[in-house]
DNA sequence: CGGCCTATTGATATCGCTCAACATACGTGG
DNA sequence: CCACGTATGTTGAGCGATATCAATAGGCCG
């Protein structure tokens, strides 16, 4: 079973935030609807992003049409980063209202370069999302769905803000966890049934998650 | 299906190899065996380090004392990287007398803050990890067993040297892919076997490998 | 040669994908 | 307000895939 290490928030220096508002006079800022487009995979990278509020997903439609999950975004994280000059991802809003502000990457670079205070901050995002993508392979890496999805919703509630009792209003849809662990979105249902019967969450609502201490082992 | 994506060296500027050579004054070069330990999970992210030669795991090792491999890295690949103070993985050699360039964290941050061009290498080096976990992901998010191994071999041969055959050798051991899979080891064999009936891989020895190419499905 | 590690194959029970049906929530237009 | 449509969430049945336990083969090194 697994160990979920700490949220990349809570390892970042808290002067960071000070430091990247550095790049605010170069953002655009724009709002997104659901499910719009914020860039397609294919697209020239020309911006980095951050997320201001609501939530996005980093997909990839396969040859098959079906969606893949690599990622999602809150609030704080940055994206769109790339050593390549074409996306691999594209990213899109997931609830309505998802404020992204917008850096033109020639003009992010040169600030950054010229700036050490800067360029480590961004450094220090770019080894988070690392961690962050590691945290997530673990999570994969689980045998049942039951723990991949246990394991999921462990390190996903870490990066929402929580209610005073402790609970979570998660913003993605059982499709949305299905495509990001490699699951049918039934069996990601099964599992929330499941895992509530078990004691391990408790859910007001399919998307109001509290997760209950637990130590014990999931298989019955 | 996946279409796997060009390896990250294929679209890092080639100049970064120079620029990087800049660390090297402030390198140690060490040579571990096999199975050795680089750093352990726990230990002070004290330094980075990059592979000269060999092969390296980056691995956990969960509360129920299964070992989770979350990357590999070869020549030419830097890690060590963190944003927090304590790494959350031990990395080892996976083969005999793999040598290793370990830089001191602080003297290298040093030498970053003062260098834009070697700043840019670091970013490079940093969103190409980025993008090969992203790769990961993808390829753990395939169904079969047979996919995911197919997707490993598919883009783990493109960053291996290759015969003039276009065959490459494994420095991993199928033990080493079902932990970076998520697999048993017993099911990654068969894959490999599966494969090469359906005509995708060609063994010449289990850790000689040649892709064939290959359009269809593999579902029989 | 013997011991160990790696790789492979077999048998079986469990798990999860698929197809299907149904429930629930929400927004929209009548 | 209700009727309806659509998207989301849940549950069931059955089959195929994979973990597990087991046994065996092969290679390497002392």
């Amino acid at each position: 079973m697994l160990q979920i290490g700490p949220p990349v928030a809570a390892v970042l220096p808290a002067g960071d935030a000070n430091v990247l508002a550095e790049l605010q006079p170069i953002a655009r800022c724009r709002r997104f609807r659901r499910e719009q487009d914020i860039h397609l995979q294919g697209e020239r990278c020309d911006f980095w992003y951050s997320v201001g509020s609501g939530a996005t997903r980093k997909y990839l439609l396969d040859v098959n049409g079906r969606r893949h999950v690599v990622d999602i975004h809150l609030p704080g994280d940055f994206f769109g980063f790339s050593c390549r000059d074409r996306h691999r991802f594209g990213e899109q809003a997931i609830v309505e209202g998802t404020l992204i502000r917008c850096y033109p990457r020639t003009r992010a670079e040169a600030l950054v370069d010229g700036d050490a205070n800067l360029s480590r901050a961004i450094r220090a995002r770019s080894f988070g999302t690392t961690q962050r993508l590691e945290e997530q392979l673990l999570i994969l890496e689980e045998i049942t769905a039951r723990r991949k999805v246990h394991a999921f919703l462990t390190h996903f509630c870490t990066r929402l803000p929580r209610a005073p009792d402790g609970s979570c209003m998660l913003p993605v849809s059982r499709y949305d966890i299905a495509d990001l662990l490699g699951l049918s979105a039934e069996t990601v249902c099964r599992a929330f049934t499941e895992l509530q019967e078990l004691g391990a969450i408790r859910l007001r609502g399919p998307r109001h998650v509290r997760l209950i201490q637990w130590t014990s082992d999931f298989d019955r």
